[in-house]
DNA sequence: TATGGATCCATA
DNA sequence: TATGGATCCATA
């Protein structure tokens, strides 16, 4: 899997100047390129059915390759406030707070939910930033319809920085290698591990 | 139907000072109070199955009646720059910009998209204002599951007000006058005339 | 019961 | 093709 775009919905300038924060970014990029498919290929490829492959499979890969770089997914985390606000996996910071990262596999109205729930977590300080992962356009042809994609939301992004909620705010588009007719659809239900 | 709650997200004090904004609350309640089942019974009333009853019919006899009293649903519109926003039903104002309505039908993420639609109308000025209309906790218990509700939005209120953006939004919680097991359940596709 | 999601539909 | 919706599912 490869990414398209960092897009800066926010960003005051203060916690983005950390240390963790460089370490975050390079976390989240190491997990979404060690998505395969299929394993062993080296790459993230589809088999070119339009609206043909499932969702959850591929965000069960990243999320549980984010366990492995130290992250906790919504089950894992302990902190009482972090775990109310199921983010999909969040990291502790020096300072005892959080950082968060939604990847979206719901419908595209759930991605305005996705950012609301990040700016609420920075706005009531629990969160440092927040980071939400969607697919390119062109990607989001071979996914269930009506997923979450980059271009879909992109009218919102000007709204969505018009606020002054301190931190970091990343939009990261992402996108499948290419198409190869040969692979299978990836099916809902199938199993994350498979796609790591 | 009855309005139970009118809750301020932002508030200028500028356009909610008009006889236009007079005019605008008053025609929005009068359509919500207008909306019957069964018709004829002075009243709305549900017959109590949970999750039993489909939401389309009674948006539609509400976005007719704000027609009836000269607004325009969102095929009605002419206006380019409105048309294009998808808005549920608006009216012009005396100076030349204009006022929106959501009536919430579908799920609670698409409520986070509605606001967000009705905030990037007032931020690029096309909008004075907007409301989105939404049935309470107790009327979602007998509607299609995960339909947006008053409740399940409220925690997300505080960070919908943290923005300067000008003019004036609200969100209304709505609820049925009753329940009455003698009444069918509202089906999906009903002609939403018959609830006027 | 509460909340995030996953999927497919309708219409311009 | 693009966008808002309508519905039902999964899990804590």
């Amino acid at each position: 899997m490869k990414i398209l775009n960092k897009k800066v919905i926010l960003d005051d300038g203060i916690f983005s100047s950390t240390t963790d924060y460089q370490k975050i970014l390079d976390d989240i990029e190491q997990a979404v390129y060690a998505i395969e498919y299929p394993v062993g290929s080296g790459g993230f490829y589809l088999n070119g059915e339009r609206k043909g492959n499932g969702v959850k499979p591929i965000k069960d890969a990243f999320i549980e390759k984010l366990n492995e770089l130290g992250w906790d997914d919504e089950r894992k985390v302990l902190n009482p406030s972090i775990r109310k606000r199921k983010i999909d996996s969040t990291i502790e910071l020096s300072d005892g707070r959080f950082f968060g990262v939604e990847w979206e596999t719901g419908n595209i109205s759930s991605s305005h939910r996705a950012i609301n729930r990040l700016q609420k977590g920075m706005l009531e300080q629990d969160l440092a930033g927040g980071i939400l992962i969607l697919p390119s356009r062109e990607m989001y042809n071979y996914l269930t319809d009506r997923v979450g994609n980059f271009k879909e939301l992109e009218p919102y992004f000007e709204l969505m920085s018009h606020t002054n909620i301190n931190g970091v705010l990343l939009i990261i588009e992402i996108e499948h290698d290419g198409i190869d007719p040969s692979v299978p659809s990836i099916k809902k239900g199938t199993d994350g591990r498979a796609l790591i």
